[in-house]
DNA sequence: GTGGTTGTGTGACATTGGTCACATTGTCAA
DNA sequence: TTGACAATGTGACCAATGTCACACAACCAC
């Protein structure tokens, strides 16, 4: 039985992503569909009906407190899925994240109840799910430590270059507002640093965009 | 085959812990330590060549940003392993936190080749894995949103009713450093509102311990 | 164009948290 | 008892960040 893949030895930096072959099969099988840039695909304290796997385009998942504040945690790129929406499929629990769309999006949607015969009928999945839950953690880690002990300066500069590298290109088009939510800070607190920034000759600052140098 | 368990229903409030009947099919047929308070079993950088599973007990896990500072991150409770220590021995990645012992600790350990045979045998192992997963996961988004969003005092109450729960006590046995170095901060910091909590009748403090009201 | 809307710049100020320098107090062992 | 050491208290100060108020600039729809 196809198990004995679970534990197979990978490589360190492998992305957690689903093999072509199961992507492509999957795409026959499943609705696929097109979002828009922004949609909110997955939100807080919603059950959820079925799991979303990302084919291409990029998503941002963000988390909230107790008393709404949101900050980002993390993005989920093409061949990946949200983690979340699996565990939280398969244990009829409600979502504690909510997962917007940063460009237009294609994702094949899987309905929960095929997942135990998906596993069956390929244990790859298995691998993909549990390497999934390893880059999740360790993004998760890192964001963590990020928070703690980095400065705002460098978190803006560090969103930037993450997002520049995510949407391949290095002109971001996101504002001074979006930044500060994305960070769980204020508007001002932003610019002041971009502004920083851009005297170090590290960004430079347009309307709506920003470069990356 | 079992995997149809997988997915089984679970109320929302489980906790992720082994069923006592494996648990106690593992004590008898793997080695059982008794590790003393304030020991490291899992740190940074290490490669992970036994899974630990805790029986009783309690386990602190901390993060490290890329400067080596330190930050609580959350605990493990008896029936429960860390799941850090289980994706890195399947993956043969080193670990990225390190695991200290809180009072003396009775753990088991589990060789990593042992763990495709067991999810063979014990289709339960799956919903371990993936409760197990699904707790860490919201514990570690929720450690995010209360960086980012609640100052130092509500910190410091947050962390000490934590540990008062988790040590079945309301006397918990901590220096103001120590709280401080789990939170990140700094010893006067934490001395101040400390202050204030127990201005507030919230905490009673005394020598290397604080009572939670 | 013009007017409304959105995005950005900026100074003043409050607050929080981090740092430093010491004083004080409890504990323990010689 | 008396050092020595660990834990705590405290005031002064600074730096980072958050907040407020408002100016200004770019963009869009008409």
């Amino acid at each position: 039985m196809g198990l004995a893949l679970f534990g197979r030895n990978r490589k360190r930096d492998i992305c957690s992503v689903l093999p072509k072959g199961l992507l492509q099969q999957l795409q026959q099988e499943n609705e696929v569909l097109l979002i828009p840039a922004g949609q909110v695909i997955l939100d807080f304290h919603k059950y959820i009906r079925s799991i979303p796997i990302i084919i291409s385009g990029s998503v941002k998942v963000q988390g909230e407190d107790d008393e709404g504040n949101e900050i980002m945690l993390y993005h989920i790129r093409p061949g990946e899925s949200c983690i979340m929406s699996i565990l939280g499929a398969l244990n009829n629990s409600e979502s504690k994240v909510k997962a917007i769309t940063l460009e237009p999006t294609k994702i094949v949607t899987i309905k929960p109840e095929k997942v135990h015969s998906l596993i069956n009928a390929n244990p790859e999945w298995f691998d993909f799910i549990m390497s999934l839950y390893q880059t999740r953690f360790e993004e998760l880690l890192q964001t963590v430590t990020r928070i703690s002990f980095k400065s705002i300066e460098q978190r803006v500069m560090d969103m930037l270059q993450k997002r520049a590298l995510l949407m391949h290109t290095k002109v971001v088009e996101i504002t001074h507002q979006q930044i500060a939510n994305e960070l769980g800070t204020a508007r001002e607190v932003v610019s002041r640093s971009m502004k920083v920034l851009a005297e170090k000759k590290q960004i430079k600052i347009f309307r709506g965009k920003v470069q990356v140098m």
